[in-house]
DNA sequence: CGTTGACCTGGAGTGCGCTCCAGGTGAAAG
DNA sequence: CTTTCACCTGGAGCGCACTCCAGGTCAACG
């Protein structure tokens, strides 16, 4: 069991987000300790990163909330989990395509201004 | 000279972002005709090109309008321009390490839920 | 036992970057 | 000429994802 402020050490997310987290939905209903004080389990923790990595690679609030749903629904729902990821993973794949050739605009711009000095 | 339309159409961006974008200075004054509509030179169109690949790459307004600064600031601010390109193609290349790294972890995930159906 | 500090709730506020709207003027096609 | 359409302005509104606040309750340390 985690407290909240471990959690917020561990997972990079502030005490904020972690309560608006559970306040949409995005973690279940969080154990409380005899004073009401949250107390996050390992699992809660394991979420938290996955929410982490889909948040940093873009995915929205909605989707993730759509696949929170999907794991809450069981073993059943994996096949669109999967369809879901991969979905993802290939806005993800779009964004470093479109990073990367940006990058190389910007490359170009910079050795012009080297070349013009 | 474009009009408001073509550029909209050559850039991507909105007419109102457009309005947007001259409204607080990311655009220097634009020329207009007799009726006091705009008309964008090839020299906007081309500025607004750097802009796209600037935000389509994560660069805040707030730095784009440091960088328009330095460009109305001649070529003496070449040296300047410089830098804050290199910083932000920093930037740019630590989203890509970032999205190529979470990219992995999506990758597994999914290997995962392969493996258990 | 007292004090400090972590944590609680509900709800309001924030920052960014647009986007939309009302009410109007001039352009341009038939 | 008329009608339609592009465009104008100033200002309000929006969506997202938090972030902050007031006013309070318990925990934990010395």
């Amino acid at each position: 069991m985690y407290t909240p402020a471990e959690v917020v050490e561990e997972t990079g997310f502030s005490l904020d987000t972690l309560r608006y987290y559970e306040k949409i939905g995005l973690l279940e209903r969080i154990e409380r300790n005899a004073a009401g004080q949250r107390r996050f389990s390992e699992e809660d923790v394991g979420w938290l990163g996955m929410i982490r990595c889909l948040r940093d690679t873009g995915m929205p609030i909605a989707m993730l909330l759509r696949f929170a749903e999907l794991v809450r629904g069981g073993d059943r729902t994996i096949p669109d989990r999967i369809r879901l990821l991969e979905e993802h993973d290939r806005q993800v794949q779009a964004q470093i395509a479109n990073l990367t050739e940006r990058q190389d605009y910007i490359h170009r711009k910079i050795s012009y201004y080297r070349s013009v000095l």
